[in-house]
DNA sequence: CCCGATTTAGCATCGCTGTGCTAAATCAAG
DNA sequence: CTTGATTTAGCACAGCGATGCTAAATCGGG
């Protein structure tokens, strides 16, 4: 009987709506009705969707924690899953490839990496988006972690190297390159975010 | 004639009150009410000495960017001017006692940093803090280039390093570094923080 | 004492926010 | 076509923001 209308759909419709608008003029201008604007509905509308400013927020901290988790973890089940000793896998290009999907290379990772500092720097004063938070940085620990170990069962880490130092140094390496990256694009250019990863990478791996 | 009042002073102690204010609550947080509640002063008083808040935040940061710098630049008189042969003087450790400054190791560093990621994260949607946002960041990719140059000057810098890239890795490592354990205290402690730093220093100096 | 520039205090206005609530529009089923 | 639940739209209110403006308080000099 009732229109129909795909819920869910909709809801994501508004949260990247949310992203647009955080992207432009910071989570402090996600105003219910920049939001309502930005997505093309009426500000009543959204509040049929989302009980209130609350819930549209943290509803699009976790929709901007799955995106995140699901792009990278494809790359974890590639690399995770390679063979060691297939020659035709380039296992240090995969690491780094895998590595550079933390970092604002292209426009969605950009804003992604925008819209994830607007809200982990909110969620220091603001309890509903800490747990969500806290996620994406125990998420991205646990993923370098991974990494790392894998590195040393096949050989390629350095031996004196402790891999929980290790994991948090290049956890706080791509924090501060994606950081600096989307703030201050002019003084770092892309190829220099590259040769930044790459040049830490080599003083990880095993001199062979 | 006038009741006497410094007016400087003044100014000063607002803007305490302000990185106060931005500590607790952010910088959404840092309203003309709030400051003036948090300096003891009535509103209007405050605007007596800052024409908006506009004014007032502008003059915030650049005292945050005063403070930071004069705090810095001590370190690094006493670091460059000290003599690379004097064998009572342990350069290593100089060095990473200047590049700590940077880390939120003490409850002052820890307030500085707070309000520094709060402003240069604002910083990218109002221009009136572009500038000495950007000041912040050429400042200290500029003593951290200093740094470098010198240890390479001293021979204890590994030879096939770059420093225009490691200086920029080192900088965004502590700007993760600081960025993490100000939003993620319970997940990075401190002497975790000292043990990356000083595990990365390692990898940059020549073996000797 | 008292004058007057400086400093402090506060009122009034306007704009924007979130939100409770109501009402209209929509559209598949009967 | 009628019906009615879902969806869309929007009004009204209270709260808080910045700010223009006015008025009171302060206190060193004459």
């Amino acid at each position: 009987m009732p229109k129909v209308v795909n819920p869910e759909a909709r809801r994501l419709a508004v949260t990247e709506a949310v992203f647009r608008v955080i992207c432009r003029d910071g989570l402090e201008g996600a105003t219910l009705r920049n939001i309502a604007e930005e997505a093309g509905l009426a500000i009543g509308s959204v509040r049929h969707y989302f009980t209130g400013h609350t819930d549209l927020t943290v509803f699009a901290l976790a929709a901007l924690r799955d995106r995140v988790t699901a792009r990278i973890l494809g790359h974890v089940e590639r690399l995770l899953s390679a063979d060691p000793a297939d020659p035709t896998v380039d296992q240090r290009a995969e690491v780094e490839k895998l590595l550079a999907e933390f970092l604002p290379l292209d426009e969605q990772r950009r804003q992604e990496t925008v819209v994830w500092l607007e809200f982990v720097t909110a969620a220091r004063t603001r309890p509903e988006l800490q747990g969500h938070a806290r996620e994406l940085y125990d998420g991205m620990r646990m993923v370098v972690g991974r990494v790392l170990d894998r590195a040393r069962r096949i050989g390629r880490l350095c031996d004196d190297l402790d891999i929980a130092v290790e994991s948090e140094r290049l956890s706080a390496l791509l924090d501060g390159l994606a950081m600096n990256a989307v703030l201050q694009p002019d003084r770092l250019p892309l190829d220099m975010i590259h040769r930044i990863l790459a040049g830490h990478l080599d003083s990880l791996k095993e001199p062979s």
